[in-house]
DNA sequence: TTTTTGCCGACTGTAGACAATCTGCCCAAA
DNA sequence: TTTGGGCAGATTGTCTACAGTCGGCAAAAA
């Protein structure tokens, strides 16, 4: 307890942060946690595309009143994951087909630059850590643990982007994910193309290794651009089964989105 | 206050679709519209970085309540264009050198794409447009007008993207360029290398005409990481030159930033 | 003189209330 | 039966009020 002795200068530094309690008090106001439940929330797929967010039903529920509710709508909308419509409500964002098409080529472009720099930067443990990654998504297509799998695949891209070391293209990757986490049931990538996407894996892993910028960023790109072609076909393979019933996300939503249905598809039509 | 109650007197005889007004009071509510004006102010330098934005005094001075004006702060917080420190308050944003640098880095990266896509599905017409533009910059550069050629050296990569087709692209290139114009001063570029990116320009205009993918793409990179050197060396020279007395664009805030300086400076030393 | 402690003003965080607008339903008229 | 108008309920847009927190200043203690 002798907080003389340390004394000398109360400075910026975090003098807070030997309590957790205290600093999470000090940086997250109920708008931060608010963003961040309902960011959880819609990315889990507890709030599907197309479903309506009542302020007053949705304020209500969190136990909070409708102002900090609306900064964090502001916030989402913002980071594209929902829709503001003057006098009619906040939504779901539900990306279409061209826009998740767009992403993927985003994507494709960065992940190339991640590639080449860390061909470039990468250090023994790190490539360590990538390879023990890669060796657990093997692992999860020979127990055909599609789910699992996803996760660690999630895991691994944002670990490279992250080691690739420049924060921005980081940050921006993370958001472009997000939204496309919203494209109709990505996240249930189902096992059919498993094992080449694993194998692929490993292909950018051992040309990170060889220290080959171009063949990294290469084996990157090409990935990125596979996977895409491999959404879109799954995902219009999907629709064209599905055609005349709803969706599954769409079906999975609470009673309370009479409306949803009718906006989302005017909206996507016209997006 | 009733202004705005005011506001609703107007002739609404026509209810055509067509009419401007009608479609923009439709679309824009109170929050869209101070988060326009706040962003031209802070892109233009009236409010300049670190300056600090009282919700009450602005909310004042701008006829509103403070309820819209922080939901379009939250909206500029996630654009990255302000910072939001709870119960301290709400200040612009100032980009440090190293961040800068990162959006460079991954601005080159998306021109490349953006220099690969106009070589392979540029029209003429759209290369008359851009060559039209180059011709104005090269003016511009004659007749030593930097802040004309500052305009147009903006709006012409801006088209660039745009006629890349890929509006994700676009939107995110957008972004970080009204990111990069909060770094200290690159507004005020001078005009001593004014020659030497407009003749870049021509380079990249006739790397896409050629339509060659690779040289279209290397051009618009190199145009970049060109760019950013100069920038940045640009900047330190400034910094080392200016190195004691404050910076102009402090120097500039009005007032009532009494607090801003130690914040910025704190926040700049640990991001 | 230097440091500490308590108070005060200013500002932000959150909640609740009122006004404006939209959507859906009902009913009347053709 | 269909179409148009108007009423009612619900929901969003905006404002005002109150409570909590922070920073600075002054007085007191070392």
């Amino acid at each position: 307890m002798n907080a003389h002795a340390a004394r000398g200068a109360i400075t910026e530094s975090e003098t807070s942060s030997a309590h957790p309690t205290i600093a999470l008090l000090q940086t997250s106001s109920l708008v931060n946690v608010v963003h961040a439940e309902l960011e959880r929330m819609i990315l889990s797929g507890r709030l599907a595309p197309g479903e309506k967010l009542t302020e007053f039903t949705l304020a209500a529920k969190l136990g909070i009143s409708r102002g900090p509710l609306r900064e964090a709508f502001r916030m989402l909308e913002e980071a594209g994951l929902v829709r503001i419509t003057k006098n009619r409500g906040v939504f779901v964002r539900d990306i279409p087909v061209e826009e998740a098409v767009e992403i993927f080529d985003l994507r494709a472009t960065m992940d190339e630059l991640v590639g080449r720099k860390l061909a470039e930067n990468i250090t023994s443990a790190q490539l360590k850590e990538i390879r023990g990654m890669v060796d657990a998504m093997e692992k999860a297509v020979k127990d055909k643990d599609a789910y699992h799998y996803h996760l660690l695949n999630l895991k691994f891209h944002d670990r490279l982007v992250e080691l690739a070391g420049n924060s921005k293209l980081a940050e921006i990757y993370r958001k472009l994910i997000k939204e496309l986490s919203l494209f109709r049931r990505l996240n249930l990538e189902d096992g059919w193309l498993m094992p080449i996407s694993a194998s692929e894996h490993r292909l950018i892993v051992k040309a990170i290794a060889s220290g080959n910028p171009d063949a990294a960023g290469k084996a990157m790109f090409e990935h990125v651009m596979d996977s895409k072609t491999r959404t879109i076909e799954h995902n219009l393979r999907r629709q064209a089964a599905t055609h005349a019933t709803p969706t599954p996300a769409t079906a999975k939503a609470t009673a309370r989105d009479k409306s949803a249905p009718k906006t989302a598809r005017s909206r996507s039509a016209q997006g």
